[in-house]
DNA sequence: GAAAATACTTGATTTAAATCAAGTAAAGTT
DNA sequence: AACTTTACTTGATTTAAATCAAGTATTTTC
């Protein structure tokens, strides 16, 4: 969900494109953040990072904004994102993010409704983690990449098989088991990064099931 | 965390003040909710439902708000939030809120600012639930009631053990004896619902550590 | 204030998923 | 194109924490 035609076209005039390249940080967990980002096309992850392990908890596709969480905060990035394709991004100044809020109502309502669509995703995924076995943590993350992510019942992803078990918080190992399970299963077509969503019942029934 | 002095004081202005008796429900996962509540006095717990086990994310002491998360979205609230003691409240209008959002910059900005602070406590416990093992988990809320819903070293609580488990979201047995075992290497002290930090550094590092 | 119900603790056993191990496939590198 | 490195898969074993079981303590109810 992005914010409304108004607000973007006020944006416009005071953006600033950057690209980055495969692999790249776009902000680091623990330093000073004082960006908003845009991202016009390609794909991001954003990650907690806990010691040696990574917790990926969002894939932005395009149309995502980064960066919110450091409005009116200590500037302190919480997270780390990078990109997982070579990616353009409209880059905003904070600060003049958070004087258009202070000026304009809808724009700060805009903001706030972004702010809590995200809420919402992240308690979804609250559960996911904390409440649902293999097979229901897999059902999630294929759902999301098919229907928040690609927009398609096909998709080949940029995303490798250890970052698929960052995001579903299981070993590789584990991740490779179910991923099997499913195609064997018919659930999903898989072939290295091409995913096919051959069963979307069923992977449902999975996601509830948990 | 509350909101700015002056933002305060023109909801004074619109307060309507409520009380709710220990135990009874605040808002209900899944329903229509378009107040917004000002907690001045007693402890609510805000908590997801999944099938039938609970996931308390938040313990919320005096001062806190309730129901940002209906502020321009879908007014279904994403938790369930239930008093733990007899609790009194400020209640708002969601709309009325929303009206002053959009008329007052400041108070968009000291909005936003409660949100995206709580947001970063929503990280820190995605880090714990998804990465801390018994002792790690344990600590972290220890630590949470004695800094952030307590502030004080030895405290009494209105939360039983079961809710303790749904909190770590560890099984009540488990955290029975993971209890314990602080009891035994005198991190705390513990006698019922009465709780004492006897060595917060070690604590800490239990945290830490995971 | 006794009885019933619920909450809590402690010990024994089970289990889901992680880790360990070893191999295969794929992707970079020279 | 051959070599090296990294990524992925499959099987065997281990392990942390859940569940099961049974008892004790604490509330709640009448």
């Amino acid at each position: 969900m992005s914010l409304a035609k108004d607000q973007q076209e006020i944006l416009m005039k005071k953006q600033h494109v950057v690209t980055y390249r495969k692999g790249e940080i776009v902000c680091k967990q623990g330093t000073y953040a004082s960006k908003i980002l845009f991202l016009k096309k390609g794909l991001v992850k954003t990650y907690l990072e806990h010691h040696t392990k990574d917790i990926i908890f969002c894939v932005k596709p395009p149309g995502s904004y980064i960066g919110f969480e450091s409005l009116f905060n200590e500037r302190i990035s919480p997270y780390t994102c990078t990109v997982y394709e070579d990616s353009e991004f409209c880059m905003f100044e904070a600060d003049m993010f958070q004087e258009l809020i202070e000026q304009n109502g809808k724009f700060a309502a805009a903001v706030i409704a972004n702010l809590n669509m995200w809420v919402g995703r992240v308690y979804d995924r609250i559960v996911t983690l904390t409440q649902k076995q293999v097979a229901g943590k897999l059902a999630d993350i294929l759902i999301c990449l098919s229907e928040r992510v690609y927009f398609a019942q096909e998709f080949t992803v940029s995303i490798s098989r250890k970052d698929l078990s960052d995001i579903t918080q299981l070993s590789p190992e584990t991740l490779s088991r179910a991923l099997k399970d499913f195609k064997d299963e018919k659930v999903i077509a898989v072939d290295g990064k091409y995913f096919e969503i051959l069963d979307m019942e069923k992977l449902k029934k999975y996601s509830d099931v948990g």
